[in-house]
DNA sequence: GAGTGGTCTAGACCACGGA
DNA sequence: CCGTGGTCTAGACCACTCG
């Protein structure tokens, strides 16, 4: 006998990955499964939903539950407030606010958001320490439109905070690349010019408009991290 | 009336957005949301789960659910077969194997496999070419001792679908960095040494010992992305 | 059309951990 | 201690899709 979704979920994955349920077959039915394993259908339902969202197996009504033939492995990432990313690595977080003024908004940054060409946003340059040392080099447009009346003193509150607490939770979306140094991105974080960087940018929405745009510059050797 | 879980879901995100629940704030328990949305408290806990799973909420016992103060965001990456992820831009896939031969493995390698120094592993470099032009430059070391009897002429089937096939499922982990482009690097994918390369990293277990342990350097440009 | 997974319900017991 | 979430059950209906 089998107790508890996760042991079934265990039992499931040591067939498939003994090739006991090899790629493409078609694996028992929930009513089957559940049967063999004396549980409740619903049991057996949440422990193959687990390993379908893992990309493990690929469910379709009528067709039943087959084990993915060519794996889409999902890889999940945290992504974290820098404070907190610096913080887990037994590190002293501060940041500098290096440069905070409004501008117009350059066409590609204008038209990414969903605003009019020549719109004046917040532009703010952040530096985050590690310990003292350069970590990460944020480069942010702000939107004034989505801002309650004040707008706080950011060498006190780290911007990415304060949107959370006061703008409220958000859509968006995430991009991962590699990039060389700008100069002013080799100078504010102490590498050469052209040296590779892992650049995280974001976009983020509230229900109805643009509220940020923002790029960070990650210091060399920065490693982003998750088991399979 | 409200019905369905993702319906649950939605408005319960909706609340949060709307600062309606703000962050920090302890929500209604489910027997209290439950009897609100006149459903059972199972779909109100299935509501609640995957706003949990997303890093949305925070869920104690005793304690009830509470907004995120500071939402460790969760991003899910797909991390698809390479040849899945050119055809999937409506580019033609193929495969070049520059170098196949049994090498000593380094020290650094050796022990993030697990393996005594001086153990023989396949080192294998592949370039994946998307319409013919370099799309990713794949290096890797293939442990022999999980391999099946013979292993195939990798210029027909692609390394990775072939272990998926034929060695079945693993476990591993997975990182993301960057880095300037070594000669070699350089030279395969075509561009500049010292290049800023996108690095993927991958190694991967059976339940017993080392598969392979694989680098992928992407070409310059190469940008992976999600929604949040 | 019929079989499969997707979801919901009403009730129950349990484990955790804050008060 | 005891309220909260975590899980399980037995049964039901539904939606999708393949044959």
């Amino acid at each position: 006998m089998i107790f508890g979704w996760e042991a079934i979920r265990t039992e499931v994955l040591r067939r498939i990955r003994s090739r006991e349920w090899p790629p493409g077959a078609i694996i028992p039915g929930e009513e089957d499964l559940a049967l063999e394993f004396g549980v409740a259908r619903a049991t057996v339902n949440r422990a193959l939903r687990e390993l379908a969202t893992a990309g493990v197996v690929e469910r379709k009504r009528r067709a039943g539950t087959r084990v993915a033939a060519l794996p889409v492995r999902k890889a999940t990432l945290d992504i974290p407030v820098i404070r907190q990313e610096i913080e887990a690595r037994g590190q002293a977080a501060s940041h500098r606010v290096l440069l905070q003024e409004l501008r117009e908004a350059p066409v590609p940054v204008a038209s990414k958001l969903g605003l009019g060409a020549g719109t004046r946003l917040w532009w703010i340059e952040t530096l985050h320490l590690a310990d003292g040392a350069p970590f990460v080099f944020e480069a942010r447009w702000l939107n004034p439109a989505v801002l309650p009346a004040a707008i706080p003193d950011f060498a006190v509150i780290s911007i990415n905070e304060w949107l959370v607490a006061n703008v409220g939770y958000a859509i968006g979306d995430i991009a991962f690349s590699a990039s060389g140094a700008s100069d002013r991105e080799a100078q504010v974080l102490g590498v050469a010019t052209g040296a590779a960087l892992f650049i995280t940018e974001r976009s983020t929405w509230s229900a109805d408009a643009a509220i940020t745009l923002v790029r960070l510059a990650h210091v060399p050797g920065y490693r982003m991290q998750t088991l399979l």
